[in-house]
DNA sequence: TACACTAAGTTATAAAAAACAACTTAGTTG
DNA sequence: CAACTAAGTTGTTTTTTATAACTTAGTGTA
């Protein structure tokens, strides 16, 4: 595991800083999809050696994002579920199948409406407008509203 | 940069092997940001050395996610831009700055309705049903639907 | 016109991370 | 009891990154 962490005041730097490692985000990602034991994982995720699989596992359960139950003590067996955190970078994960789907020139997957099976688009809801929007701003969140002011 | 790439059929392996070196990611949110000449974009990144900047703008623009453009003959200045690859990428920003936003500790930033100030929510949106909709899931891309058959 | 300075890198070397392969430990199966 | 599986650990090699110094071309200024 990278040692050295981006030094910056940014969500996105703070984030790889978590999930920004080799590996790190497709172990989650599998774990999402489904594989729960290690050799699952490993198995799934083709060219993985044990030594970073147990390094990234380690590393995900201190931070939070991943939790390990003994499911079996005879022999004992470990099983590695997504915390509330974890299951969270779902929206990472749909926004990068998306743009892998329009960008890629090889691409393996669409996200699908379960009822339809129509592709879905990325959108961004304002609650308290009741709409989608567009017209986004990533802002400081200790930032002065500014705006029309001299 | 990594030579080793995922080899994995996936659309998250494939996109990690264009954006998933360390700094590559925050190159491309550099640029987005503003940031458009090679200084300027080393000087927002704290800690980012020459070589590095240098290999991964020329990695990006091999990749078609970065253009770079001769602005000034005398003396000979290049600005680097987002190609439309590279600006669909916002999808992916968005999704890990609305993560942080929830799940960092230290959260620098978030997302607002530019017109309300209020913040929005990831949604997914089916154009056929026209609506948002919850019910997603990735599936193969040349997989037969096999939704209540036999 | 010489001296310091900036932009945009390149090169060489050192340090850190990842890959690879072999080994371990505990238990299970035939 | 020999072979096999799960879940790693250890040691070594190879790749990546980081650090720092250097280059090339032009500008500004005394």
């Amino acid at each position: 595991m990278r040692e050295s962490k981006y030094d910056l005041p940014c969500n996105i730097a703070q984030t790889l800083n978590i999930i920004g490692d080799r590996w790190t985000l497709l172990v989650l990602h599998e774990i999402l999809a489904g594989s729960r034991t290690f050799n699952e994982i490993k198995k799934e995720l083709n060219g993985i050696s044990s030594n970073i699989l147990s390094d990234r596992l380690k590393h995900l359960e201190q931070a939070g994002l991943v939790i390990s139950s003994l499911y079996s003590e005879h022999p004992p067996r470990y099983e590695y579920n997504l915390t509330e955190s974890g299951n969270e970078l779902e929206g990472i994960f749909n926004a990068m199948i998306l743009w892998g789907r329009n960008n890629l020139e090889k691409c393996y997957k669409k996200i699908i409406h379960t009822e339809c099976n129509h592709e879905v688009e990325l959108a961004y809801y304002c609650p308290h407008c009741n709409q989608n929007v567009d017209e986004l701003e990533a802002v400081e969140l200790d930032a002065v509203d500014t705006t029309g002011l001299k």
